[in-house]
DNA sequence: TCATAAAATGATAATGATTATCAAAATAGA
DNA sequence: TCTATTTTGATAATCATTATCATTTTATGA
């Protein structure tokens, strides 16, 4: 899986005239070997212990092209910071994101999905993309906090 | 209706022991007189129209408070920036936004909502607010874009 | 009306996330 | 091996936002 996905990078690099470099290479590796949403500083703060020598400018720029390429989505949540998260094939979810202990819970709902689509026929647009993201307070922190 | 919000918001401020000022005052008028989805910077270029001496960083805290008196909600689009809308007492909507000339167009559904708590509770969830965004093409630039 | 305490302001410095710049390094093809 | 081009890392720059602080304004009580 991990093989392919790097491959897929490559072959998506070769058509843009990129090259495939080790910082790349690594990055990729660290960035499929979480399945958490990372904002860039975290994947940094990863890449780092592997590779010291990497900047994080550098991986700003690697995590816009594996965006490119179809292998991470960026979200931005409510903190207005961006995270990525991987992309896999066929799939799309949306989140459940803890407001107290930041915990993100992917979900996936058909009806959801085909409601929105017949909302934007309605009013004439063509949806590309969506974000659906439900903020509340997880089963963990709905036990330790009481109801005001 | 807006000296109404007006009253609410000096309500607001009473009891929380904040100042009723004509900066403040004002700022709620220019804020009310639109309809948009402003960012900051929008509403404070607006602000210097009539009030060339009120500083960024009023408007900055001004629309702080009106979201914390709940006559304003933050929005963060993908682009990454902090924008604002009027709050409409018992109401709440969702954004579609076209990719191309960044039209906001507020819906409405209650089959969504009951689903969105529907997963919630599934997850063991309790969810507070949610965002939902589709983003696309709206009429206008689905006429003028050609189909790839 | 005046005095005063406290909040608010405006200007601007500071912050943090992100991007631009550029000399040097790395890559890939000939 | 050579060379053209991309990429890198360090860091400056940018931008949206917030912190700081001297000054101003507000609201209350006398």
């Amino acid at each position: 899986m991990i093989l392919q996905k790097k491959s897929a990078f490559n072959q998506f690099a070769a058509a843009r005239g990129l090259r495939s470099t080790r910082q790349r290479d690594l990055i990729l590796d660290v960035f499929l070997s979480t399945h958490e949403h990372l904002s860039v500083e975290e994947l940094y703060l990863k890449v780092k212990v592997s590779a010291p020598g990497i900047g994080q400018a550098t991986v700003y720029r690697t995590l816009k092209l594996f965006a490119e390429a179809g292998l991470a989505r960026e979200m931005t949540l409510s903190d207005g910071q961006t995270r990525y998260e991987h992309v896999m094939a066929g799939e799309h979810h949306d989140h459940l994101i803890c407001s107290r202990c930041a915990t993100i819970v992917e979900f996936e709902d058909a009806t959801i999905e085909r409601l929105q689509n017949e909302i934007a026929a309605r009013h004439g647009f063509s949806i590309r993309s969506h974000r659906l993201e439900l903020y509340g307070l997880c089963p963990a922190c709905k036990e330790t906090v009481p109801v005001p």
